[in-house]
DNA sequence: CTCGGTGCAAATGCTTTGCAATGTC
DNA sequence: GACATTGCAAAGCATTTGCACCGAG
C-alpha cells in the first residue's frame, strides 16, 4: 500500500473543492486506515488511534471516513449487523464478500465475469453504476466441518 | 400472492420448532406484508397495521419480522441508510437491486446467469450459500436525464 | 481575519430489552 | 398451569448535531 499515493489523492480531492481544508486529523485517519488489513468499523478505528496516542474525536473519525469514501480511498459496507464496516479501497481491485453466518468470517473474492455481467444488466436498465456490493450469506467450509 | 400458502409455511415452521407458538399477531404481520408491494421498513409496517385497526406493538413487529425471515417468507436488506428494509420473499424469484443514489429509487432485476456464477464461486471456496444480495449503487436513467 | 473543522456532550433514531400481564398449548 | 409472547416504556448502540473554540488559508 503506497502511503504517499494515498496522501496525494486526498490532497488533490481537498484542493479540488474550494471549501474543504487540509487538516492533520484527516491525514491521521487515512494513515491509520492504510495500516489496517481487512474490514474495520468506526469505533475500532477510533480506539486504535487513541491507543497510538493520536488526539482525535469520534465525530471527526466519522466525518473523515465520509470524506475518504467520497474520494474513493475507502469503501463502506453494511453487512447483517447494525454497524457500518469500512475497508481501504486504494489500489485494490473491486471485490465481493462471502459472509459466514456462524463464525462471522468474511471471505473476499474477485470475479471479472461477474463484474461484466453486472455492467450488462446496468446497461439494459439505463443505469450508471458507481459502486457495487455482492454479499453472499451462508456457511464457510470451516464451520461445515465443525457442525 | 397466495395468502393461504404463506400461512401454511408459517404454521409448519412454528410447529416444527416445539417452543414457538402460533399467535394472531404473527399472522397479522404476515397478512399485512402480503399486501405490500416492494420494500418497506419496520416503522411503516407498524403504522400501516395501527391505521388499519390492528392492535400490535413495535416490539412484536420486529420480533415477527425476524421470525418470518427465518422461515424464508421475508427478506431483510440493508442499503445505504441506517434502517433495515424488508420485502416479502414468498413466491418470488431471487432478485437483486440497482439503487439510485440521487432519487433513492430501487430497481429490481433477475439474472440466472449471475446466480449461477455466484454458486460457482461458492463451490470453489467450499462455501454453502443461503441467501445473497447484490446491490449496485449509481444513477438511474430518470436522474441522468434531469441532471 | 474568516469561515471550515474539531471536540465534547447531548440528541437522535432504529432496534432491543426488562418485566408484568396475557394467552397458547 | 407452564411458559412463550405481548406491550409498554426504558435502555442501548451507532451515528449525528449544536456550539464554543481552534486553526488553515
Amino acid at each position: 500500500m503506497d502511503v504517499e499515493g494515498a496522501h496525494e489523492i486526498l490532497t488533490k480531492f481537498l484542493k479540488s473543492n474550494g471549501k474543504l481544508r487540509s487538516t492533520p486529523e484527516r491525514f491521521a485517519v487515512l494513515d491509520t486506515i492504510l495500516q489496517i488489513q481487512g474490514h474495520f468499523d468506526a469505533d475500532s478505528l477510533y480506539y486504535r488511534m487513541i491507543t497510538k496516542g493520536v488526539k482525535i474525536s469520534k465525530a471527526t473519525v466519522y466525518n473523515s471516513l465520509d470524506l475518504l469514501q467520497e474520494c474513493g480511498l475507502v469503501s463502506k459496507y453494511r453487512f447483517a449487523e447494525n454497524t457500518s464496516r469500512y475497508e481501504k479501497a486504494f489500489g485494490r481491485p473491486q471485490h465481493h464478500h462471502l459472509i459466514c453466518l456462524e463464525c462471522g468470517d468474511i471471505i473476499e473474492f474477485v470475479n471479472d465475469h461477474l463484474d461484466r455481467l453486472q455492467d450488462e444488466v446496468c446497461g439494459e436498465k439505463g443505469f450508471t453504476p458507481q459502486s457495487s456490493a455482492l454479499q453472499v450469506f451462508g456457511t464457510c467450509s470451516k464451520c461445515k466441518k465443525k457442525g
